[in-house]
DNA sequence: GCAAAAGTGTTAGCTATACACCCATGT
DNA sequence: ACATGGGTGTATAGCTAACACTTTTGC
């Protein structure tokens, strides 16, 4: 085993690990960043190990760090994945498969099989600033459609879901949208946003009125050309609004 | 060291454990269960090892079913507390002599002072119906009010805390009050469960207006008396009614 | 009779929703 | 010119919130 490898998991918890579900927002589309393992067509979400002198949350900080490049974003904590068994896409056959064919045959009946406690954090990220960065383990790090996510490893598949609907109960007592679009957006790119995320069809005008009401957004000067319509507005947020209304919690109806 | 302590050690994960904050409801007052440890003045939530053949969900609901009595009751994960340092309300020394009182010379440097992260439970119990039962550590089992609990083992305090704050946004989006109450209960006793929980005065007439909307209570031909006032009207839930608001997620606007 | 607490209904203001026409831009 | 999508306001319904007097009961 790779000495590096061998320190790394002496340095760090093993019952209990991290994994993230990266939300990025492109082109109409809710994406999520997923890493193809090493020699093999499985994907998971990205994770890793909590070291011993570090909290969790940190954990989750450096693993997104790493990933993605970006640090300061929208991160948390949604649901700890507690089950006996998260083997549960794959035979055990198959997974084990797997895991020879990324960390070689003296590795997976040592430390990957035994029980394991995942703490599952949900981040949102501005998908344009993302450096996809694969692992130590991984081949490919890359987004994924929401509607097209392969089968996953472990209980991958289920994290998502999870995931997706703290997303959407988070969007009804808290703005969203700063981490996810670029510093400057229209109005109808926010909207599709919010109907991407909750998968339903919004009215543009109560929809406008509504954003607006929350007095978080600034409406700049400049519109945004290039399309064969009428030019939008861009806005962007207005950060410390922004923050007190996370904060205090206003009511999204949407 | 015991034997029987020996095995239940070995046969549970190490790294990871669960502490619930049981509620209940008693005399117009929130509660919360708490045990103190053998051989010591100080007090903690109830909390377990998780078995290695077992889920985090399962370990909750037997660790209430042992401090408690009861099962197939309210109870769900909260927040998963991964702190690098969870020992914040006492010094080292004291905390050591702590455990040393309670489990012996031998214990705390072997399996209680490396690095834990607990998953955070939450209760809501039938307050009359619970039997507190102590544990193997502890010398006592009972019920404090939430007002007037006082500074806890490791970050316990910070644990019912955060329940508290979910219970509340809780009540948010779900009817509350079926594992609180005794099976009939009046308005005025519903109502002071809400504003226990939330910590603010109703409107007795709107109150009662919003609980009879959801259409999850049924009224009672029977009144209570004993009081040197108007008997009021009993209720009891419609457990099916209320089952399907739970599912559903009927908006509460308290 | 008096104190304590419960029963009950109406109104005003606000919020959510539904809905349509005109305008700017690129091809 | 035309297709595409954006800008904008109003009317209605439903919900929330504020509010007071009468009734029952025990002492």
């Amino acid at each position: 085993m790779d000495p590096r490898l061998k320190k790394y998991l002496e340095s760090t918890l093993k019952e209990v690990s991290i994994d993230c579900t990266i939300f990025g927002f492109h082109a109409g589309e809710l994406k999520v960043l997923l890493l193809r393992w090493k020699g093999t067509d499985s994907w998971s979400l990205p994770g890793g190990r909590i070291f011993l002198e570090e909290s969790a949350n940190e954990a989750a900080v450096r693993i997104l760090r790493e990933r993605t490049g970006l640090q300061e974003i929208f991160l948390q904590q949604f649901y700890t994945f507690g089950a006996a068994n998260r083997y549960k896409n794959f035979s055990p056959d198959e997974l084990i498969k797997t895991l020879e064919l990324t960390f070689g045959e003296d590795f997976f009946d040592e430390k990957l099989m035994k029980r394991n406690i995942s703490i599952g954090y949900m981040a949102l990220v501005e998908f344009e600033q993302v450096v996809a960065t694969p692992d130590w383990y991984t081949d490919e790090c890359r987004w994924w459609e929401i509607s097209a996510v392969p089968t996953l490893l472990f209980d991958h598949n289920d994290m998502i879901e999870t995931a997706l609907k703290a997303l959407r109960q988070q969007l009804s007592y808290q703005p969203i949208g700063y981490n996810l679009l670029p510093e400057k957006f229209t109005m109808p790119e926010l909207q599709r946003l919010y109907e991407t995320i909750l998968d339903k069809q919004l009215d543009r005008r109560n929809f406008q009125k509504l954003m607006l009401s929350y007095d978080i957004l600034e409406k700049l000067p400049e519109k945004r050309t290039g399309g064969a319509f009428k030019a939008p507005f861009l806005y962007k947020f207005d950060k410390e609004k922004y923050d007190r209304a996370i904060q205090e919690g206003i009511t999204f109806k949407v």
